[in-house]
DNA sequence: AGAGTTAGTAAATAGTATTAACTAATGGCG
DNA sequence: CGCCATTAGTTAATACTATTTACTAACTCT
């Protein structure tokens, strides 16, 4: 079933020769320097299949060669890289407190990126302001004349599996958007790809994709800011975000984990984020509303009010990753977003909260692995753009 | 990545050839009745194309023709549906409370059942055991002369994604067992396919599996026994269970709900199934650990007591779906395990509970779905079964 | 320098779905 | 009744895919 994430739905030989190409680029993504006949062992193709994709993908500029290397004897192997003076790809967020752009190559390196840290208003301002953006990146010199595969838009909000439309945006007060259609109106531009995906999931994509070597199972990347999301993903050659009915998976931030508890601003009662958030923290330790949530606590870390919220709110945040893996269960989880900035006092009492309450069937195996991301600041706007990427390189 | 849940991992044209098969066996399984003109219209595929892939299927059993039906003028169509009367495929539970054996024909009807109503003690007795059943099944005159596409068993607890083995189920004390093991050692047999999966993965699929027209995107099956799992479908044509890291996806059994609350059996506390499972039933109401806990409390539905506490664990259990739909976000949810037999004295203050508690994010689209499955008796065995199908479709 | 080994390419081959042309079967209409 | 238009399904030729096989290229070791 084709939709706006998953391109096509197989059948002909034009779907086998993409598979292939992209499984062979993807794997000279997670393990730069193999040669083509590494490549033949490792996906099974023949070394005739991989030598005719593989010269193809150079000539159109996603592969390049690298130095010989010999193994034993025998004729040396010539290793091959993604090109990353080439293609390029954009990637934006629309976040509470901001606007987010950058370019990146094949390789996930930043080339450029622009940022304007005042708060959107309305959708159609925002998709203007953010037009000024890109088209100032797209001027830069070192990206201008290259090829742009093109853009990947990340929103603080579920988007709809069956069409590129945010639902909700609570922290915005946006509802039902087209946001990508009000960014075509600004951008006159002839492009390829265009996406649009919740943060939470495009954060979680960018940073499965460009891990080099072979990749957890799955990730989870836990955004922590102003609402509290969760995007998932897995899959080494071809990572998919699960999205469920309503493009819901991963909103934890809306899991009761209070009966009957404080009320939350999505209706309900007791929520994640009534414990652990932004607005939370925002609200309990009276921080002004146009003012920088991290900056202001991280000036008042000597109070122990705060300090108490901050374990409070911290414990949470381990009990709902401890939740996470009895529902989602990936295979190594990532803490980012704007609170991470907060650092130890928030931190440390999520990951020894975690670290205590592990059961009998997680203690049974290997910890997973957690990983902090102190400054997520253009996290989610690269992984918009590995999305873009990832559809790009099965439809070329 | 091949595993023993997807076999084979693309490539070349035998992997194409195997995927348009499935796709049209698929599509004449939610749609029976087709003709091969309809299908080559709905899968894109050409007329020729469909044309050689059914007459094959059709020679080896999978397919039979029916009737011709006219629409408009020109020529008749001639109809085409799974055939119930060739090949068999034989589904297996270990339950807490006993063993279930079945033989489904292609169209997922029972053709015959054995059970058993022992609680299993080791593996090697319970495997031992449940031979027997399935000899005496294989021996059964309506299914003793069909080609048997396989065996599928279903245990309750999670299993490794990497191997067909069980880690653990804490209300059985089983744990590392390679119980396919166990079984081929007293089962002479030449047999196809032999799959392992946990009961409520087992049971999801079955019912997502034999659904007729468009499924729902996904589904969840809530399984609520001694313990609490659940299990999560989806993929119209090629239905795909998200397993996670260590398998643990839909283990929400162990979410925290009430944080430091009641010892939980897995060694954390406040888990859910301290708030709603058989086992904390049948403590909380001192059942006799031997009885049947549904028949006992059937029985007692008047104490006061009872209903009290059933309406707590009801209450616990639409809490329970909500933050499944915030995490899993199924379009269609399954309520099924033994416990469903109490009926409405639990399921009503859930679905109540369910009901009253819906986010704004929920509100703004259509209500779930919630289907009550009062007798699972052999759910899970049918849906161990059509695993099996949906295998050997793919391998044929 | 030559044998042995591995990398990569080229031409022939087998297998896939598609295309285009055909036959088959029905309803509608004169 | 007979013809035509229409749709279903089959067949043979075609285009494209990956594989096989045979080859050339390039290096190490002796």
């Amino acid at each position: 079933m084709p939709n706006h994430f998953t391109p096509h739905a197989a059948g002909d030989l034009n779907y086998l020769k993409s598979l292939n190409r992209s499984t062979i680029l993807s794997t000279v993504r997670r393990y730069p320097g193999l040669s083509r006949a590494d490549i033949a062992l490792r996906t099974g193709l023949t070394k005739a299949t991989v030598g005719s994709v593989v010269n193809a993908l150079s000539d159109s500029g996603w592969l390049r060669e690298g130095e010989l290397h010999a193994r034993g004897g025998g004729r040396p192997g010539r290793s091959l890289y993604l090109d990353g003076e080439h293609h390029v790809m954009l990637g934006a967020e629309v976040g509470v407190k901001g606007l987010r752009v950058v370019a990146c190559n094949l390789q996930g390196e930043l080339l450029a990126s622009q940022r304007l840290d005042d708060s959107p208003t309305t959708p159609a301002q925002t998709a203007a302001v953010l037009a000024r953006l890109i088209e100032a990146l797209r001027g830069d010199p070192a990206i201008a004349t290259r090829p742009c595969l093109g853009l990947g838009v990340a929103l603080p909000g579920p988007v709809a599996p069956q069409a590129p439309i945010l639902r909700l945006a609570p922290n915005l007060g946006w509802v039902d958007v087209d946001f990508l259609a009000l960014l075509r109106a600004e951008l006159d531009w002839p492009a390829g790809v265009w996406l649009l995906d919740n943060e939470a999931n495009a954060a979680a994509f960018g940073e499965f994709y460009f891990i080099e070597g072979a990749p957890p199972e799955s990730i989870a990347y836990l955004s922590a800011g102003s609402g509290i999301g969760c995007g998932v993903v897995s899959g080494e050659h071809f990572p998919v975000i699960p999205r469920g009915h309503q493009g819901l998976v991963g909103e934890i931030g809306h899991t009761v984990l209070v009966a009957e508890g404080a009320r939350c601003h999505c209706g309900n009662h007791g929520c994640a984020e009534t414990l652990v958030s932004g607005w939370m923290l925002r609200e309990s330790l009276g921080v002004e509303a146009d003012a920088s949530l991290s900056a202001s606590l991280l000036a008042r870390l000597d109070e122990p009010e705060v300090r108490a919220a901050l374990a409070r709110a911290g414990r949470a945040l381990g009990l709902l990753m401890l939740n996470l893996h009895h529902t989602l269960n990936p295979s190594m989880l990532i803490l980012g977003g704007s609170l991470m900035r907060l650092g130890e006092p928030l931190v440390a009492p999520a990951l020894a909260y975690f670290d205590a309450h592990q059961n009998d069937l997680l203690r049974q195996t290997q910890r997973v692995p957690v990983k902090v991301v102190e400054d997520s600041t253009f996290t989610a706007a690269r992984g918009a753009a590995a999305q873009v990427m990832a559809r790009a390189a099965i439809e070329v």
